[in-house]
RNA sequence: GGCCCGUUGGUCAAGAGGUUAAGACACCGCCCUUUCACGGCGGUAUCGCGAGUUCGAUUCUCGCACGGGUCACCA
């Protein structure tokens, strides 16, 4: 598996927003793909019209471009194998049934609904597993002939062998054997003349050339049935690798029809794509050290099938944000404010402050961009805090000796020309060391009373700065004002 | 219900018969520090249960329990 041209897809179906499990296959179709220098196809499967969702395939598009999953094939670039959008495929199916007709390994069925649904209920009432019976599978040739001159409405289905065993191999659960008695003859060709999803997928691998099926593993239970076509047809079985699901707790899937988070919701919620990306690689697949920070082609190098793990994983938003994290304090400090600018212009109107030094105090401080505003609430007003915020016991500062403090800090500042941290800093410090006294005592009355809050991004020196000479003064006014007050 | 699959700390997980059972997130503590955060150091906590096989099982086998998947003229 390691060399030769290996060709993998990406098959989804338009039907909504792209969620968290249906990226992460696409990520490890494109991963196994790009780590051995093949190619990686995008093929919409678009055949069910009920579930069809307009714009669907553009949210396909887009989120797979975002997120630098490139496709080498696919509706909008070609390629050689197409047309890539399976309603463009419809025509072909039919034949390929027929010639496993020809074969023996399907057969005409001319049940009607009532038939079956009679079958599945007298089955249902047994204790017996739902299963066509095969009661079209041995009609003669002449029945078969003149049911069709007939025009009597009929389906195609796969003959299943009715002993013995099938044994497949997948990458992550190894050889899985099961009594070929449990297989249906499943449909392939409907009345309608449309092949079954499961009919056209193989047909479409093969013609294809896909080598690798990576897909979620709720599809362990048919991929016998699609070994038999394969071998009926006499193609070459590809390699699996079937993915455990990305759970939102212990029991239950993380959904679309629950509403769960997809890429685009995440993205809405302030996480970076690579973020995103880097974090969804690592539901599910363990990397072979000890590093979990990738970008997309780290990813690629380091991308193995055997990492890829057999049980589920809860999707975990404390670790994603973690990663986010992580991927915010690597940014250089002009990225950040590009990506912070909009969050810290939601949380802070005022024009005439320091943005600069905001975003450094930030940049460390910030795990998800939309915190930002709220970090940043007192810029824009001071809050109307409780004197009881100048108490605090390991600075050994309380009302009284707050009050202190600010007056003494009060014409310090207000003497100082140049307000920024270099020149701030040094005056305060002369201060403390004039006043022969612990920083404690002297900053946090002046963190609290310029911020009005409890935590802060950044000290009383970086807030002040932030805040500019005018307003930090109004502010340690103001805090005078309100410790006289008591 | 039949069949298939899974089960290592709260979460993601490494591990491949003998390990002090990695690492990360989370949590707790300490250091740094003008708060918080960052950074550094340390800590709590895991092999679902029961039988085997073996000198020795988290690792192999079988049962059980629990969880998931699948049994459509949907994809």
């Amino acid at each position: 598996m390691a060399d030769g041209k290996v060709r993998t897809r990406f098959a989804p179906s338009p039907t909504g927003y792209m969620h968290v499990g249906n990226l992460r296959t696409a990520l490890y179709a494109y991963l196994l793909a790009k780590k051995n220098n093949g190619q990686f196809i995008l093929r919409i499967e678009d055949t069910d019209r009920e579930r069809y969702v307009e714009g669907a395939v553009d949210i396909i598009y887009n989120t797979l471009r975002q997120t630098g999953l490139v496709w080498d094939e696919g509706p909008d670039i070609g390629g050689p194998v197409g047309p890539y959008i399976q309603s463009e495929r419809m025509s072909m199916f039919k034949d390929y049934a027929l010639q496993l007709v020809e074969k023996g390994a399907a057969y005409y069925c001319f049940c009607d609904k009532d038939r079956l649904e009679e079958l599945k209920k007298i089955q249902h009432a047994s204790g017996m597993a739902p299963k066509y019976d095969g009661h079209c599978r041995h009609l003669s040739k002449e029945e078969i002939e003149e049911k069709l001159a007939a025009g009597v409405p009929y389906v195609i289905r796969q003959a299943m062998p009715t002993e013995g065993q099938t044994t497949f191999h997948d990458e992550v659960f190894g050889d899985i054997t099961v009594d070929n008695s449990v297989l249906d003859d499943q449909i392939l060709i409907k009345a309608d003349g449309m092949p079954t999803y499961n009919f056209a997928n193989v047909v479409d691998d093969h013609l294809m050339g896909i080598t690798h099926v990576i897909r979620g593993n709720e599809y362990l239970s048919s991929t016998p049935k699609y070994n038999l076509l394969y071998e009926a047809f006499g193609w070459e079985i590809p390699v699996y690798i079937h993915c455990s699901p990305v759970m939102k707790n212990a029991t239950e899937k993380l959904s679309k029809r629950n509403g769960d988070a997809s890429f685009e919701d995440l993205i809405a919620k302030g996480y970076l794509t690579e973020a995103v990306v880097n974090y969804i690689a690592l539901l599910g697949w363990a990397p072979k050290g000890e590093r979990e920070i990738f970008t997309l082609p780290e990813l690629v190098q380091e991308f193995d099938v055997s990492g890829i793990s057999k049980s589920p994983a809860i999707f975990d938003t404390a670790k994603l944000k973690a990663i986010n994290g992580e991927y915010i304090r690597r940014m250089s400090l002009e990225d950040f404010c590009e990506h912070a600018m909009p969050y810290i212009k939601e949380g802070c109107k005022r024009e005439d402050i320091d943005f600069t030094e905001l975003a450094k105090v930030l940049q460390t401080r910030t795990e998800l961009f939309t915190d930002i505003p709220e970090q940043i609430d007192f810029i824009d007003a001071l809050p109307d805090y409780d004197t009881a915020l100048y108490c605090h016991k390991k600075m050994k500062t309380n009302e009284e000796n707050s009050l202190e403090s600010l007056k003494e800090v009060l014409p310090v500042l207000e003497a100082l020309d140049a307000w920024n941290e270099e020149s701030i800093h040094d005056a305060l410090f002369a201060l403390i060391e004039r006043l022969g006294v612990k920083n404690g005592l002297i900053l946090w009355p002046v963190r609290v009373a310029v911020s009005g809050k409890q935590f802060t991004p950044g000290g009383g020196i970086e807030l002040c700065v932030i805040l500019g000479k005018e307003e930090s003064i109004a502010r340690i006014k103001k805090g005078i004002e309100k410790l006289s007050a008591r």
